[in-house]
DNA sequence: ACCTGAACACCGTTCAAGT
DNA sequence: ACCTGAACACCGTTCAAGT
């Protein structure tokens, strides 16, 4: 098999899922490949947009909301499913939170918020949606890394269904906030 | 001057605000002591351990806001200063994110308001401020990143005061939330 | 065009040996 | 007790040389 950016960004994929963030090396992905580390840099330009790439693929994985939903269900919804898509891969939430905090990565997870809420007449909808983002990989971050340090036995009980209510706590909290901003709405 | 575990921690700060956490090594913070890399380990057991006591050192200069202003106030003030201490040091909200994530570092810069929360009967108080939390530092890493790459001359344009309003907007946003639980508050 | 081999300039951490 | 010297097992990235 040729060697491609395609395969490189599985491989990257697929190290991530078996070893975590940390054991993510330019070396390992080459040799998980078969080949030599400077190989893969005729197809990618260096880590960090590997890494970007890996974080787009991701994000590729969230789905929007439907678009009859009243706003504030609307920003739950998104705000739920891009907590699971990103809990459902292991570090996703540190790597998604650094590339985009980088600017890298061509996938924008907020961007459909952002028209929903400027189609709706909301204020802001620029700093809406990242007061929202921030909250979503903030947490999410740190459920995985505490979901993380539990099954490597470092910390002592994990209480997900705490932290999912947590999450459901906070995000309430910052849709309660939009809501009052909503001209239409009740 | 002998080494010692607070001449280790005043070199790394010293690093930070030189050349950055990327260039923050061991190695580095050594070489400023004019000593072996390996002399480190006898007063600081590991690189995060390090890594959280400057994060400790850097929240120990948030101060509390005045216990007689209204919640509301208070946590804008809160969140505020919060903010004004990590831009006041290069890369310092990337720091302590990981470092908070992590569950490293003796201080919680959430503690006074949690239990201003549960003085004043709001519900929540531990994922009210996770969420505040969450969404100051996702914010402040993003500011402080953008504006580093603004001086590098990677991004072309960095507005400093929409930021600043950008912030604004989303504390309103969690505080307007907040408040529609407090009992007492109209 | 695409990959190898080898190098460059680094890392964090450990540990026998010295003082 | 505290530090050196040297090693171990890695990094990301570059680049002449091969095919």
């Amino acid at each position: 098999m040729a060697l491609s950016r395609r395969a490189i960004v599985e491989a990257g994929l697929g190290i991530l899922d078996a070893y975590g963030l940390g054991d993510l090396s330019m070396r390992r992905v080459a040799d998980v490949l078969g080949v030599q580390a400077g190989a893969l840099y005729y197809h990618v330009p260096n880590k960090q947009s590997l890494l970007a790439a890996l974080g787009d693929e991701i994000l590729s994985e969230v789905s929007d909301p439907r678009p009859d939903e009243p706003v504030a269900d609307w920003l739950v919804e998104w705000a739920a499913t891009l907590r699971k898509v990103l809990l459902a891969r292991r570090d996703a939430a540190e790597l998604v939170a650094s590339s985009l905090a980088l600017g890298l990565g061509a996938v924008d997870p907020a961007a459909s918020g952002r028209e929903r809420l400027t189609m709706e007449g909301v204020e802001q909808p620029e700093a809406t949606m990242a007061a929202l983002l921030h909250f979503v990989l903030g947490h999410v971050v740190e459920e995985q890394t505490r979901a993380q340090m539990h099954s490597l036995g470092v910390l002592a009980d994990f209480d997900a269904a705490g932290s999912e209510a947590s999450f459901g706590w906070g995000l309430g909290l910052i849709v309660r906030g939009v809501k009052q901003t909503v001209p239409t709405t009740p």
